[in-house]
DNA sequence: GGGACGATTGAA
DNA sequence: TCAATCGTCCCA
């Protein structure tokens, strides 16, 4: 079923190099009941490093953003506003605190709405999409078209983070 | 213990 | 333009 589930070394890199290429890759979930679905990716915003004022971990390591300094290749799950669940990918090697946000999959535009179709919540904190039987990315065979823009709702951060131009969208999927 | 704030969303 | 809504983190 899951014959071309991206091993973990596509994780263990750059996250400017990570985030473009999960656009246009499919993600995978079997929910509880036992049905699934699949969705392909469709805008993700890449987070990098402590320097990235824009990014969680620049306030250091929390048990918070704890996912997000260790190996790539995981979940990182955090709660906003009172209401909402971020889905992020955990990209680079440990120490190295990147993540990719999944903003948006085919079809679903918003990182809340995007973790409320797919049934995000605290209990995949940390969750391997390596060994994950619940959800995990594949390859898809798709080239989409990659665009960039500045990232979305991180103004706190500054001008010269809040202006860098990573976010990568399709508009492939509509 | 108290308070400020947020990688958003939906409605006015 | 603005309220909803609460976990996290900093300060006392």
């Amino acid at each position: 079923m899951d014959a071309t589930r991206l091993t973990p070394d596509f994780y263990l890199r750059d996250v400017l190099l990570v985030a473009p290429e999960l656009v246009g890759k499919r993600i995978c979930r079997i929910y509880e009941d036992g049905t699934s679905s699949s969705h392909i990716v469709t805008e993700v915003e890449a987070y990098k490093g402590m320097n990235d004022l824009a990014c969680h971990a620049s306030k250091g390591r929390t048990p918070r953003n704890d996912a997000m300094f260790q190996q790539g290749g995981i979940l990182y799950i955090y709660f906003v506003y009172g209401m909402h669940w971020m889905l992020n990918v955990v990209a680079s090697v440990e120490n190295e605190p990147e993540a990719v946000l999944i903003r948006g999959v085919a079809g679903c535009s918003g990182p809340g709405r995007v973790s409320r179709l797919l049934k995000i919540d605290r209990s995949f904190y940390a969750e391997n999409l390596g060994s994950s039987q619940r959800i995990w990315i594949e390859d898809s065979g798709l080239f989409p078209s990659i665009l960039t823009a500045p990232r979305i709702g991180v103004n706190y951060a500054g001008s010269y983070w809040s202006s860098r131009p990573w976010r990568f969208y399709t508009n492939d999927y509509r």
